[in-house]
Formats: C-alpha cells, structure tokens, sequence
DNA sequence: AAAATGTTTCATTATTTTTTGAAAGTTCAA
DNA sequence: TTGAACTTTCAAAAAATAATGAAACATTTT
C-alpha cells in the first residue's frame, strides 16, 4: 500500500472512531495524524493534510491541549508554533481515562448518589428504585476505581506479575 | 426527594451520559427506566413516560434488544408485549462491553493490522508510521482482551482473589 | 373474514452537533 | 507604533443524527 494511503486510512478510521465515543471527528483525525507524524506538525500543515478550516483546527487543537494529550512545541527560530501528540500509548490511555472520568463518570456518581439516598421510600416500587440506583453508584465506582488500581499495580513487583498474568 | 423526580433525574442523567458515550439519548433513557422499573413496562408505558412517539420507542426498544440487554416479556392472558432490562450489572457490562468489541474494536484492529504490514517502508517517515500503528495494534488487541480475561479470572480460585485485590 | 389490537417501517421534519470563515486579538520585529 | 505573521473567537451555515407519525404489516379475537 501507499503511503499516504495507508496514512489517509489510518486517520480516516481512528475519527469515526472517535465519533462513535464521544470525541468528536476532526479531533480524533488531529490526533491520529499527529500520533503518526515523524515531526511536530503547524497547524496549517495540519489543516492541509485535514483539509480543514483553519478555525475548526485551532479549536480542536486546543481541546486535544486540554485533554493533555497534545502539546505545543516551538522550533528555534520560528515565529510559528508545532504540535505534537503524546507517543506513549499507556500515559495516553491514562489521560483519556482521567479525564473522561473527571468529566463523565464524576457527575454521574453525583447523580447516582443524590437520588439514591434522598428518595424516602414508601413502598416497593421506591425501594427497588433505591435499591437499583445504590448498586449502579457502587458499580460505577468501583469501574472507576479500576484504572488507578491499575496504573498503581504497575508500579510494584507483584503488580507487574499480575499485569503479565492477565494479558 | 420526590419519588417520581429522583426517578425522572436518573433517567435523564443517563441518558446524557448515554450520549456522551455513542448510545443515543432515548436508547439510554428507556434503558435507564427499564432498569428501574420493578416490573416490565408495555411500549405504551414507555412512550407516555419519556414523552416520545410510537416509531421512536419501537425502534430503540429493538435497538436494546439486539444489544441483549433488554428482554421481551409476555404476560399470560396479555396481547401486548412487556419489556425488562438486564439487572445484574456484571452481566450488563459484559454485553456492553462484547457489543461494542463486536462492533467498533474489531473493525479498528483490521484497519490497523492492514496499514501496519502492508505499508512499504522507504523512508524514516515511513518507519515511523509502521512503528507506531503496530503499537497501536497491538495495545489495543490487549485492551480488547482484558474484559473475556477479566470474565474468565472470576470462575477460578486465583481469580477471584486477585479481582478481590483489585477492588 | 372482518375488526380489534398491537408493532414496525420509513419518508419527512426537527434537533443537535460540527464546521466555516471573517473579524478581532496577539505577539514580535523593524 | 506600525505592520506582518500567526491564532482565537463566534455567529452563521452545513452536515449529521434522531424523532415523528401515518401507513403498512401482523396477529388474535369475534
């Protein structure tokens, strides 16, 4: 396969990807071009290879900046700034994970918590209500605990051992 | 809290959350009401509770049920058709999770496996972009497994002690 | 076999989300 | 301080997605 091709194939499927988890397209092509670049890309370049508006880059760059997981660069010399994304696949999982959490899952719990204990409960229809929402709020934290468990394990001996054992 | 408001705050909750994640809105909200329902609940019941029309309910009911979260239920000496959703939430992450393997992490794997062996490599640019979608390929093949490794770890002994860790 | 009861389909309409592009804003160099 | 190079913002337009509702389709009862 060519190339380019094979770039444009690559960029194309990880945006509808994307769209299909919340994030949106041309965000997610942004950062599959960048994850394959060799070098920091400007943003022109990135709007060129998108074939994108040059506001519809600078707001999605942004985001991806705010997501962490893309960066400013600047070249020595340049006037103009480059852009690159984060390389390392665990450190990326990581971040999109923290910050989904923190804007997705934390509200949620908030949600799950609230009218799980403040609904007084006078019959059966209330109390299989509360019973319901009170372990939909203890399953989704627990969910939401498992990427830190995870990240820490990593971190000790018997942690990797069990890393390794479940791959 | 009022019964009929804690009740209606989940439902709506959930479904924004549903959106965020690439269910839709309604989908997530019928599932939402089914879950908290004590008995199953006729379209009818649907429709008038979530304020949505006769095409709309139908199709997403069907939409839950392709899902295999979300049963048919006939009641005896009843035409009509009842609906119920998956209440142990093992159970529902695991569908989940399968259906969204199925439908989204397979096709990405492919696309993935194609661009990064059959690329040609001629340049460091080349290089780098094999180099880093079969690092893509093969960390999310990983990711995708974790879940059945996860299912699979609950039926033994070691198992169930190392999720007992985990949480 | 006709009526009654219930479900599905799908073209049209409505809503939501994304994108554009031009104007405003920044920063630096001369 | 002016102008050149570049970035950000945001109202308006476009595109994508979801919802409606009426007609077609099924099934059961009389």
């Amino acid at each position: 396969m060519e190339f380019q091709e094979a770039k444009n194939k690559f960029v194309q499927s990880w945006g509808a990807l994307g769209s299909q988890w919340g994030i949106n397209k041309t965000m997610a092509q942004i950062h599959a071009l960048l994850l394959v670049s060799a070098d920091a890309l400007s943003m022109e370049e990135v709007m060129e290879e998108l074939q994108i508006s040059r506001g519809n880059a600078s707001m999605n760059l942004r985001a991806l900046m705010d997501w962490g997981i893309v960066y400013k660069e600047y070249k020595a010399g340049e006037r103009r700034e480059y852009f690159t994304a984060e390389k390392d696949l665990d450190e990326l999982a990581v971040k999109i994970a923290k910050e989904r959490s923190k804007r997705e899952i934390k509200p949620a719990l908030k949600v799950l918590k609230e009218v799980s204990t403040s609904t007084v409960i006078e019959t059966q229809e209330h109390y299989h209500f509360v019973d319901q929402t009170t372990k939909l709020y203890d399953f989704v934290q627990k969910a939401d605990n498992m990427l830190d468990k995870i990240t820490e394990l990593k971190d000790n001996w018997l942690g990797r051992l069990l890393v390794k054992i479940m791959k």
